[in-house]
DNA sequence: ATCGAATGTTAGTTAGCGCTAACTCTAATC
DNA sequence: GATTAGAGTTAGCGCTAACTAACATTCGAT
């Protein structure tokens, strides 16, 4: 019961004042929890990774789900899908697919951790995981009606559009989750350029 | 001390009874621990899952940790990664590759729930992680090879095998996860063929 | 210099979890 | 029929984690 925490009260006020405590909470709580799983981060973690103690964590956020909450809040960016349209594209095959590759590497790696998050919490917390899947299907859509396009323009093969823009993405997806999970376990690969893959890709779908 | 657990003994000695109570302890305890985390899991869930006493969970395998050294034990399968050899290429590049997507897709599916766990688990136990990771490498190399051999008879397009064996097995490796994280959570792909993304890709890599 | 907000410190409470102990029940084996 | 192994029941220990309360300290703005 009421349980407006210092934090809510100064989020929802006109606040903008530095806070950095609060910032420096999140941002440890949000390394902790996409290395370790929200259940396996302490409270005692938390405010050490943060240099604050036990209390302060607290006082700031009332709880540790309130913390969860509050890094999707701020760190969910509703990705800049938006940006694909028709008014980007040059028609030109591999020069898009690589534009659009490389945007969804953008918003992969923007949504990195949180991403992490989303796995390790896809069956306790699955909203999270969702509204990722969900921005992920509007830019499937967006590149599915390229490859429409394409098609009738005569550039590309003839096929089910999703399924071209599908191959596109998995490999895509792939590739960012990939590095994502082997961070610190396995070396990166050396030469290891997106455009060459891209070029595979475009070369297999062009007519 | 001299732990040598009900399991334990019987595990080690000429078995091969029955024991469906082992079994199911650990069947349950995979499909918990693949869908929550290791520490999310208690032994009170475990036991329920498994219609069996807490009790008896703790006498037939002695403690959490040891069920989860069980399931990898018992699960992980060093997968057939030997069965790709030169022996079984047609080398008709779409044939073969379509042959190596569904080789990896079956390793993938076999271990599906432990994949899980080592993603899970990345950071608290690497070894799960690494073995499967090492499995994927030597997978790797052998395609590595193949289009290097395909590449000097002239069937492949030049270029960095290490790379052209990448995009392949990267685009499987996201189909493979993206269904396995979406399990429950986004329907699946309908008319989603694995032959038409091979195709597309052995079309980008033929001269 | 003073006040007050933010933080620290300490000492709890509560609850759940891993795990143990001791006893009971059941059913197949000899 | 007695033995025994596998499983259940109950009680509880020790620990840790989330969370609370009360008091102390720091420090910048006035």
């Amino acid at each position: 019961m009421l349980v407006t925490t210092n934090y809510r009260k100064r989020g929802m006020g006109l606040s903008a004042r530095t806070d950095s405590t609060a910032d420096k909470i999140l941002e440890c709580s949000l390394d902790l929890m996409s290395e370790k799983g929200y259940k396996a981060v302490t409270m005692k973690e938390i405010a050490a990774a943060a240099s604050v103690s036990e209390m302060t964590v607290f006082r700031t956020f009332g709880s540790k789900q309130a913390i969860l909450d509050a890094i999707i809040e701020r760190y969910l960016s509703s990705a800049p899908v938006e940006r694909i349209g028709r008014k980007n594209f040059s028609y030109e095959l591999e020069e898009d697919l690589l534009m659009i590759s490389e945007l969804y590497h953008e918003v992969l790696n923007r949504n990195r951790k949180i991403y992490l998050i989303s796995i390790l919490e896809r069956k306790t917390m699955p909203e999270i995981h969702r509204r990722l899947h969900d921005n992920a299907s509007k830019l499937l859509q967006r590149v599915t009606e390229y490859f429409r396009a394409m098609q009738e323009k005569g550039k590309v093969v003839p096929g089910n559009p999703e399924a071209q823009a599908l191959t596109l993405m998995r490999f895509n997806y792939g590739k960012f989750i990939s590095g994502l999970l082997l961070e610190g376990i396995a070396p990166a690969f050396q030469d290891d350029r997106l455009e060459d893959a891209v070029a595979i890709i475009a070369k297999g779908l062009s007519t």
